[in-house]
DNA sequence: CCTTGACCTTCCAGTGACTGGAACCCCTAT
DNA sequence: ATAGGGGTTCCAGTCACTGGAAGGTCAAGG
């Protein structure tokens, strides 16, 4: 299969599959014209990583899930760990997130929004006492 | 004032505000050794950044938030509108990160976590049904 | 057979916002 | 004189792509 038909059912541009085989996520065969071609086994496992990356797993992250993914024998005590790692990393971003969302929200909030120069975002930016 | 003072006084990095210098977002004079001389002013206008940056604005919404400070006669309008916008695209990622993070809980949840190769993470990134 | 257009290839450069490191200069204290 | 802790420049790397140029390949239509 050729990369546009597995970038179409992968869920990912092929610019994109092209990359992740230059860092070696996965590595298709080719054709007599030079064209990656790919299996079945291929187009699963970047819709694997399509997946992942949507979840936002780093690509280091992937490497890892993959080559659990890969192994028959793996427990799935290691792959809890990676995930609950990254829950944890994104808990806190929503919670920096959040905390963010709340300062701006106000500000925007107290600011009038009409033709006069005073503006409390513009206050609260230069002296960070609000 | 040296590097190192305002970087203390700001709380940037020196390298940060080296960058901001090389794309215009500060200009420092120097001193006859060579030396960055950072003025009061200057100092202000990096805490200033500091801060935006802090809440999430790009660099480029920096840029637009300074010009409006310096700018005696601007609108407040003009101000809340970045502001109103960086908002919408904080929400925008609070939705997608909290909606990531269910998802990845739920799964985290699933998986008993133990020796045994069966894991409802993998499964559910090698196949989107879950 | 030729052309057209869609596809494929490689390689290079750019993104955003820094960050690390090398190699070197300057200032102060001992 | 020397040791250290500043400062300076410039180059390269980060992360995960993305855009674009220059060129090769393939299937369909005239």
């Amino acid at each position: 299969m050729n990369i546009g038909d597995v970038a179409d059912r992968a869920g990912l541009p092929p610019k994109t599959i092209r990359y992740y085989e230059d860092i070696g996520l996965v590595t298709p065969h080719r054709g007599a014209n030079g064209y990656r071609a790919f299996t079945e086994q291929d187009v699963h496992k970047l819709a694997f990583l399509a997946r992942a990356r949507a979840l936002g797993f780093t690509i280091e992250d992937c490497r890892a899930l993959l080559a659990l993914y890969e192994d028959e024998s793996r427990a799935s005590s290691e792959v809890k760990h990676i995930a609950e790692d990254h829950l944890a990393q994104i808990d806190e971003k929503l919670a920096q997130l959040q905390q963010m969302r709340d300062t701006l929200a106000h500000l925007v909030h107290a600011c009038h929004g009409d033709d006069r120069p005073d503006c409390p975002i513009l206050s609260d930016l230069a002296c960070s006492k609000g």
